[in-house]
DNA sequence: CGATTAATTCGATGATGTTCGAAATAGTAT
DNA sequence: ATACTATTTCGAACATCATCGAATTAATCG
């Protein structure tokens, strides 16, 4: 059931802390961010950032790739672009929405 | 801070039952649907249903509006369609995504 | 191997969320 | 006013979440 990833997803950045640490790695782009720099970045304590990502992870939504003892975090775009276009579907299934919304999901 | 907005906004979509409900208002479209027609549909309590209405309408993303006894629920389109251009603006603000999502925020 | 750096897991605590049934409220019609 | 329908609020039980510090694991380098 694709409404329960959906849900999981949003849930995932329906967070404040979650919805920064997932800001700052789009914005870095496919250079990704390691663990350490979000760590300072956001000023939470480390066990608790692992936790976010590790929630962030569960969900498709960031990926992590080693280099040498750092850790390396990069967004996961195309997941990403699947919860637009699935908001974006449910949004114009029936309905007239603002402008250009449906291009999201195609 | 926009970013607070988003994250409640998100954070009350991220759970099935009110993604469920969501959905079912946004296919209504302007028409919108009756409580009791929602509580039918999703086939749970009633104090259950108006809990998560209550959530959907604090982040604005539900209108209510009463027609004698019974109170009409509407998806908010204009919300929607910001979350949406917030979330699309985030992700393309520096990174190279999938095609047309940068549609979405025009 | 031993030391060092980077990040996670563990364990605990306080806060918040989900769900229900029962009781209360809002609105209408007789 | 009374009765009736539609919905919300209340109170409670159980589950999940957010956060931290301390202890642990992973990976490299001397």
């Amino acid at each position: 059931m694709k409404l329960e990833q959906a849900a999981k997803q949003l849930e995932a950045l329906g967070n404040p802390t979650r919805l920064k640490l997932y800001r700052t790695l789009v914005r870095a782009g496919e250079t990704g961010r390691p663990v350490g720099y979000l760590q300072e970045s956001l000023g939470i304590a480390a066990s608790t950032l692992s936790h976010h990502l590790h929630r962030l992870i569960l969900t498709g939504l960031v990926t992590q790739e080693r280099q040498a003892t750092t850790l390396i975090c990069r967004a996961n775009y195309p997941v990403m672009n699947d919860l637009l276009g699935f908001l974006a579907d449910e949004c114009c299934a029936d309905a007239a929405c603002g402008p250009a919304v449906g291009e999201a999901a195609a």
